[in-house]
DNA sequence: CATATATCAGGTGCACTGAAATGA
DNA sequence: CTCATTTCAGTGAACCTGATATAT
């Protein structure tokens, strides 16, 4: 039961393949937890930058300003996060973390922890590394 | 603009977004010629392994039965394949791919030989393989 | 009877576009 | 007036489940 072999040749396919593995290992935990990838990212990106704007979360993260909006109605209803708009300039949402959100991030970064680990069973830390590296250099950072 | 050092430090995130640039890389150069990726994943198993059943091509490939059946509509419209029931076994379609398929067929693998080579423009062959050893060994195989 | 195939209907997450309202 | 931000409405591709008709 094996792949075409114009398959098997090119990384584009291999690294979809690569990826959708690690999406279904992340997602079934954090599916646990009542959320997805993006409420993770976006939540770390407040915790990491501090109050910052909507657009501004959404331009570090590669996501959408559309779909920033359903995340953050979803982080926000959870309590994790605050929006408050901007005295400075009142277009703009500040998002702040909670304290319930710290707690929550905690308990996701354990999730993502073990699925990385889990994803990367078979790799020495050497092996890991050179993976890091090299998808860098694709994914152009 | 950089991302969370949580995002950075886990495979799980990097490898999606290397896959993300890698899927819009193909996609935009597909799209060009009408067809989608699973277009061109189907139609390369019915070339390399001849006559055979839609289930078949969908296990060898991990698409799902009821994506099969669009994606065969769409090539059959094309004229790229033809599916008729096996007299052996009349529950099954074979699915046999034509001379335009094939020509098609051709074409698309410049494609995504183009795109591949884009992709890895910044990589050694050397760094190529490594690449394709580690992610095999991620992606399942 | 149970099992396998092809098909259809539908749901969800994700990436993206267009437009509107508000304000700088 | 131009531009940026937020929000809403909606599209398309990908992934997946359930149900049905048909045949083994």
């Amino acid at each position: 039961m094996s792949e075409p072999h114009r398959l098997r040749g090119t990384v584009v396919w291999l690294l979809g393949r690569a990826a959708q593995r690690g999406h279904q290992v992340v997602q079934e935990r954090l599916a646990a937890a009542g959320i997805r990838k993006w409420h993770y990212a976006v939540l770390s990106a407040v915790a990491d930058f501090g109050e910052q704007s909507q657009a501004d979360i959404g331009r570090r993260l590669g996501l959408d300003r559309s779909d920033m909006v359903a995340v953050l109605n979803d982080l926000q209803a959870d309590g994790y996060v605050t929006r408050e708009p901007d005295p400075a300039d009142r277009r703009r949402n500040i998002v702040t973390i909670s304290a319930a959100g710290r707690t929550a991030l905690a308990g996701f970064d354990r999730l993502i922890a073990e699925a990385d680990g889990h994803l990367l069973a078979d790799l020495s830390a050497e092996d890991r590394d050179r993976l890091i590296a090299l998808l860098e250099r694709i994914a152009h950072v």
